[in-house]
DNA sequence: GGCTGTATGATATAACATATCAACCCCAAT
DNA sequence: ATTGGGGTTGATATGTTATATCATACAGCC
């Protein structure tokens, strides 16, 4: 699971170990994975593309696990707290992490034609943003690095 | 008016600079910078903080100068467009410039404690978001730089 | 049994944003 | 002076995203 997802690649391994890694890391952390919530993620590992709370709603409400907004926004809390998902502020709108065992500075690329969303990993300490806050005094507790723009396939017309 | 709001000032001529140069600009841009529109840029440079569409509706309705959301977003579309202000994507929320020649690549800092946000520049070529895009070889067209943590006020308890 | 903490169910509402069509106004070309 | 286009505004309706609140269920513990 490398951060070229705008790559061909498996993507069954993409669910499969996405899954495999929840699981596990729940199991360490005494953390509830429960029905809904996995099922949550299981549907946001199913694209590399961000989705809305209602639109993961819809196929919950069609395998019976929960019809009203709080069950998807729950499972999507669940999944953010713990880094098992992120949040794409630009498009209120949630995606699978595609690293979650390691420390976390994620950029987001946002291709507007395919749809398409990769996580990169960013060293924050040589980054734009705590460059700015530095010299602010600010203290970072969040940070939301996003790009929107095309993706390689999409930008040479392919 | 420099990047540091979170410090005291001026403020009247936050305000006062701030029209008189979206005024100076919409003349030689050839842009109309109508009643709604202005006043839209007042409030938003009335405080250091992002302000919603809803509340900002709020003054123009108390004022006569519509009542309908539509009446908001169009101020606010024509004040983004045109770099007379900002969207906070974090808040789902806008605010006024303070940069407004310059070129833009600004990051925010978002204090989750008095809700001031200071705007930033950054150097985008020296960025964490263009590395892992160039990386990628994803074309940028609009990047996302907002931190949300404690301002220096706010984080020494003061 | 009764207590506690966590997770679900259920209802309602808040908050944010856009689509659409009609009316108006300015200005310029015929 | 009329006509037509572009941009702006008015007005209504609707779509989309998110949260508040209260009730219920269930498991682990004492
Ligand atoms: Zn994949
Ligand atoms: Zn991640
Ligand atoms: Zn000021
Ligand atoms: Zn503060």
């Amino acid at each position: 699971m490398t951060s070229q997802a705008f790559e061909a690649h498996d993507h069954r391994s993409c669910i499969a170990e996405g899954v495999a890694s929840a699981v596990q890391i729940c199991a360490e952390r005494n953390l509830q994975l429960t029905k809904a919530r996995q099922r949550v993620l299981e549907i946001l590992l199913s694209e590399h593309r961000a989705m809305g709370a209602y639109e993961i709603l819809e196929v919950l409400r069609a395998e019976g696990l929960g019809s009203q907004p709080p069950v998807a926004y729950r499972a999507l809390e669940f999944l953010t707290k713990h880094g098992f998902a992120h949040r794409i502020e630009r498009l209120n709108a949630f995606i699978a992490c595609t690293h979650v065992d390691n420390a976390h500075a994620p950029v987001f690329l946002i291709c507007r034609a395919c749809e398409r969303v990769v996580e990169a990993e960013a060293d924050p300490a040589q980054g734009e943003i705590d460059r700015a806050a530095r010299q602010a005094g600010f203290v970072v507790e969040r940070a939301v690095r996003e790009a929107e723009g095309l993706c390689p396939a999409c930008a040479s017309g392919a």
